[in-house]
DNA sequence: ATTGACAAATTGTCTGACAAAAAATAGCAT
DNA sequence: ATGCTATTTTTTGTCAGACAATTTGTCAAT
């Protein structure tokens, strides 16, 4: 009888502390480099250590922390050589989802494609930057699942999480979105022309173009990585 | 006066753990499906319940083992769907890894792949299957380290990992062993003669064998996934 | 055979503890 | 004051023990 919504929780206390903490590496409230002292965290989430250095394992592994031994984790730090990669890794991912979402998509999933596009751009000229993000994920949502290999979805999610450690990326939004989107339309464009081929190469330049964005301020906000700065 | 040869653990029991555990599930000790009982796993290694349970999260986020709440660990198993998946994803990767290796390789990198193909040869002639294991993985870390992408090493490497859950893999490797030295060759032969595309096409089609294979013995060992089953 | 209640086993989580390593501090010599 | 060394403090790595919640296994009753 005491059934009307129960699994509402259905979630380990371990997962919960997982999500925070990732929630807030990604969303730029724990910065990179930032060290982060096991006591602290477990006052602040209301867990216990074991619960919490759980958790602590699983985000080292996602690589969005580091954990080095004796000396406690901290939040990853981006070189540019594996921002580099991690673009180039981001080109192949998302070219090839772009060609298999373009083979294999149903008319639905196109059409939810589309959907999400427009709202895009629709936030894009409001300014509204919740939107924006909201949309794109939206966007990446479907493709990803659209594209029939629920593995790119994995990894490529993992990938996306890793470029937030990039201060740029959210600083890079407000000139670039026209362009950005420009570029969207057009691969939209293709998978609906059923243009495979096209899709892909339009993926490939658009993220080849966030790239740039991206690295060029990557200078700028360059943190104090080694301490090897000379005068 | 102590510290003639120091240095020799510098790993943490946690970290020993976790590899003590992978090899263990790679190489078939622990098979796809079997239950993981975390006191059983304690005495077995001789750790305590906290260290086995940050070194399971992390075979967790590497898809090495599935953890159920509240009804533990168990080695984690590979449906039909994911194992192709993860061989369109080694088709993408390595096919990459074998065009930027022709491109960025040194002399030094590619004489040492020539010499790693030479040994996987004789090792395959002899009929030694540990060697030939052994000059795989060599043949691997050489042409992933020099494909100039940390990334793809990353990822490809936990990736070939998870290939190792398909028990087809190892039985394989018989029949197949003289068809892929041969088109290990020609990828070889790409990579000497400069043809980054060459070498592209030949490992992407060497992944696409390698699954054809695979695969062609996957329902023969199809583990007895869903209890659904019917008469 | 199916169901249901009960018992056993296992996991999720907490507390407390302690050695070892690293970081911070103080003290010393220059 | 500056730089180096030694000591103290902090933090992590690891363990033992405990207990509630949940799943699994057992067994009787219909």
């Amino acid at each position: 009888m005491t059934l009307l919504l129960p699994q509402v929780k259905a979630e380990t206390l371990r997962s919960q502390v997982e999500n925070q903490l990732r929630q807030a590496i990604v969303s730029g409230v724990l910065t990179p480099g930032q060290k982060l002292v096991e006591r602290e965290l477990c006052e602040m989430l209301g867990v216990s250590r074991p619960s919490l250095r759980e958790a602590l394992r699983r985000l080292e592994a996602e690589k969005l922390i580091v954990i080095v031994p004796h000396r406690g984790p901290e939040v990853a730090r981006m070189t540019l050589a594996e921002a580099r990669d991690l673009y180039a890794m981001r080109r192949l991912l998302e070219g090839f989802a772009a060609h298999e979402f373009t083979r294999l998509a149903s008319d639905e999933q196109v059409k939810a494609l589309a959907k999400a596009v427009k709202r895009l751009r629709e936030a894009g000229q409001k300014n509204n930057r919740a939107g924006v993000l909201e949309a794109k994920a939206e966007f990446y949502s479907i493709l990803l699942g659209g594209c029939g290999n629920a593995l790119v979805q994995e990894i490529l999610g993992a990938l996306l999480s890793r470029v937030s450690l990039l201060r740029a990326t959210s600083l890079m939004l407000p000139e670039r979105l026209p362009q950005s989107l420009k570029e969207i339309d057009a691969m939209l464009a293709c998978i609906q022309a059923q243009d495979a081929a096209g899709a892909q190469k339009i993926a490939d330049r658009h993220v080849q173009n966030a790239e740039l964005a991206a690295l060029g301020v990557f200078e700028i906000f360059s943190q104090p990585s080694q301490p090897g700065g000379l005068a």
